[in-house]
Parts: C-alpha cells; structure tokens; sequence
DNA sequence: CCTACCGATCGGTAGG
DNA sequence: CCTACCGATCGGTAGG
C-alpha cells in the first residue's frame, strides 16, 4: 500500500504501525503492539527503523510532500479558480481513499512530532493552507466566487476534506466517483436548491 | 468555563486537564501532567476523580448529551428544512467556540473510553448522525435539497462543523456572527457564483 | 532474528 | 493535601 514495488520489511512495519495509529493514537500504541503485528519482538524492529518517532516522521513527511507537490501543480495552473477548487477536491479524495491510514495519521498525529520535524511540518501546513486560500482569495476577487470569508471557507472545507479517510468505506455502497461528484455539488454549489 | 457557578475542585480538574488532552492528546498526557497544571502532587488528584479516565468520561458524556439534546429539538421541530439545517451548524459554531477543548476532546478523544462506556458513546454518536442524516434524506426527498448522497452530506458537514474549535481563534478578526453567516452560506448555498 | 535487560515513567494505592 | 511506594509497562540498547 505505502510502495508498490519491494516492499520492504521496513515498509511492512510503516504500514502495519500506520494501521495502530489510525485506530488507537500514536501515543497509545507501543512498539510491543507493532511488533505482534509484525509478528516479531519488539528488539527487533529496530534493525529496521532507528525509533517510534521515526515512523512518524516517515508517514507524515512523504504523504505532505506527495500532497503539497499535487497541490502545488494546481495552483500554478491556468484553470479557473472553480476548476482548481474542484482539484482540490479530487485530490483529497484520490489521496484519502488510497491510503487512508497514512493520510489520517498525517493530518491528525503529527502534533506528536518532535523538533525539529514538527516546526518543519508545521510550516509546510501553513503553507499549503496558505495556497488554498490564495486560491479563494482570487476567486472572490475575480467575483466567480461568493463573497464568504476565505479563512472560513478554507479551514471549514479541509476540515470536511481531511476527514473523508476517517468514515469512507468501500462497503458503504458508494464509488470513489460518487464521493468526488457529491463533495463536488456540495461545496460548490451548496445544499439548497434554488 | 465547565460550569458557571461554584467551581468544584472536581471542575477545575477536569478544565485543566481537558485543555491538556486537547493540546497533546488523552494518551500521551499524565496524571502528574495534570497535577503540575492543577498545582498540586499527582496523588492528590484522587481525592477528586476515580482514574484518569473518569475525566475523560465526564467530559465526552456531558457535551455529548448536551449536543444530542438540543439537535433532536432542532429534528422535531416544524421548521423547514434548511432552516433545521442552518439551526444545526449554528449549534457546533456556539458549543464549538464556547467549549473548544471539551468539545474537541468529545468528538476526537473518544476513543479512548473503555468499555461499556465505548459502546454506549457510540451508539450516541451513530444515532446522532442518523438523525442528521434524517433531515438531509427528508430535504432531499421533498424537493428542497440537491440529490446529493445523504450519508456524503452528513459526513461532509458534519466533518468541517466538528473540527471547528480546533481553528476557531477570536483573535483572528472574526466573530462568531461571522462565522454562522459565512459557513451557512457556504453549505447551504455554495462557493460558487450562479 | 532473539533473550536479557536498562532507567524512566505510567496510573493508582496506602496511610497519615 | 502530602510522602512513599506498588507492579506494570514504556522506548530503547547490548550482545550474540
């Protein structure tokens, strides 16, 4: 799931830990807990990573930098803003549905990062919702957008987007289609009708 | 903040220590963590609470029945349905910005309940969901709503309403009105223009 | 990969 | 409210 190519046994362990942070918190979860998983004593996952924080920092960095990068060729694109927003959209779709655990663990577990790496994510956050906002900051500018708030709009519309890999469910009876066509109405063009 | 009159020692445990688990998570906080907050020797804490966990178990029950008693007033009511809607966001902005971290740590740190306490915490929250989604099934049936999915809508907004206390900050420029009008619009009428 | 083990800290209790 | 202390578990290391 986290490469499709030779997995590693370090890749295993990401993975298997990934899937315990989800459920329980990175805090609650032990390097025992991983290594039953992983079907190995615990002493022995550290051939393989150098600590717990280092899985962290692992999940977190490569799913902002893969996330940011995407982001980043959407903004510098030429598309109208209503075009870009609904990107956005697919894009957290696409990223949150394909590895759910690795997305919830970046977007909620990396308060648990020790400095330096925690300044460094924090930056890239703010960055990056910097670059959301910008966008509807434009689109309210240019008038293709309504005239709402846009720290509003931004946080209450990532709030809704990073929480898609906390409650999607393939068995739920709905596609990866549906979830991008329905968030897609949704945000822009509102519940209501008329 | 907890409780308006008459303070308890309990109350100031449990605000103490619920602005902690907000900030670092239940698990990764200490009874000696709280102590130091409160001013007092970690064993002292006893005198007070049962276990770390009753804090835990006061907060997420009280803002939890809070919450569900007043959206099934909002779901029996005769207003029309957008109207129940926009009633429905208006309740997460006022306990959302009233109580940011009780309600933070009712919708995020749940988890960490034991049983039964779990089950029952769940079974709130699966039913509160329904009843939201309820509305949204009727809007949609009578005409009134987009067909969107219902169980998108009700995650969708019920994910940005949630996470609100976690970005909701009074020192940004922006009241509680603001936010209210800004993300009704929003939900119930889109971002974009036309 | 394992066993054996480290010091530190955990939530909680006894007793005053 | 405190000091003193409990057994259990924590993340991590040594050494083979």
């Amino acid at each position: 799931m986290l490469q499709l190519a030779k997995k590693s046994k370090r890749d295993n362990i990401t993975e298997q830990a990934a899937a315990l942070f989800k459920e329980r918190g990175y805090s609650a979860v032990s390097m025992n807990d991983i290594a039953d998983k992983v079907g190995v004593k615990a002493a022995s996952l550290y051939n393989h990573i150098k600590s717990k924080e280092d899985i962290l920092q692992e999940i977190c960095f490569r799913f902002a930098h893969e996330y940011v990068t995407q982001l980043n060729g959407i903004a510098q694109s030429e598309h109208p803003i209503p075009h870009k927003i609904a990107a956005i959209i697919d894009l957290h779709v696409t990223l949150g549905t394909q590895n759910a655990a690795a997305i919830i663990i970046t977007n909620y577990e990396w308060k648990h990062l020790s400095e330096p790496y925690l300044s460094d994510f924090k930056a890239m956050r703010k960055s990056y919702e910097k670059t959301f906002m910008d966008i509807i900051t434009e689109g309210v500018a240019k008038g293709v957008l309504k005239n709402i708030n846009p720290t509003i709009v931004m946080f209450t519309v990532l709030s809704a987007l990073r929480w898609i890999p906390f409650w999607y469910n393939d068995q739920r009876g709905m596609t990866i289609e549906d979830l991008k066509t329905n968030i897609k109405t949704l945000i822009l063009k509102g519940l209501e009708i008329e």
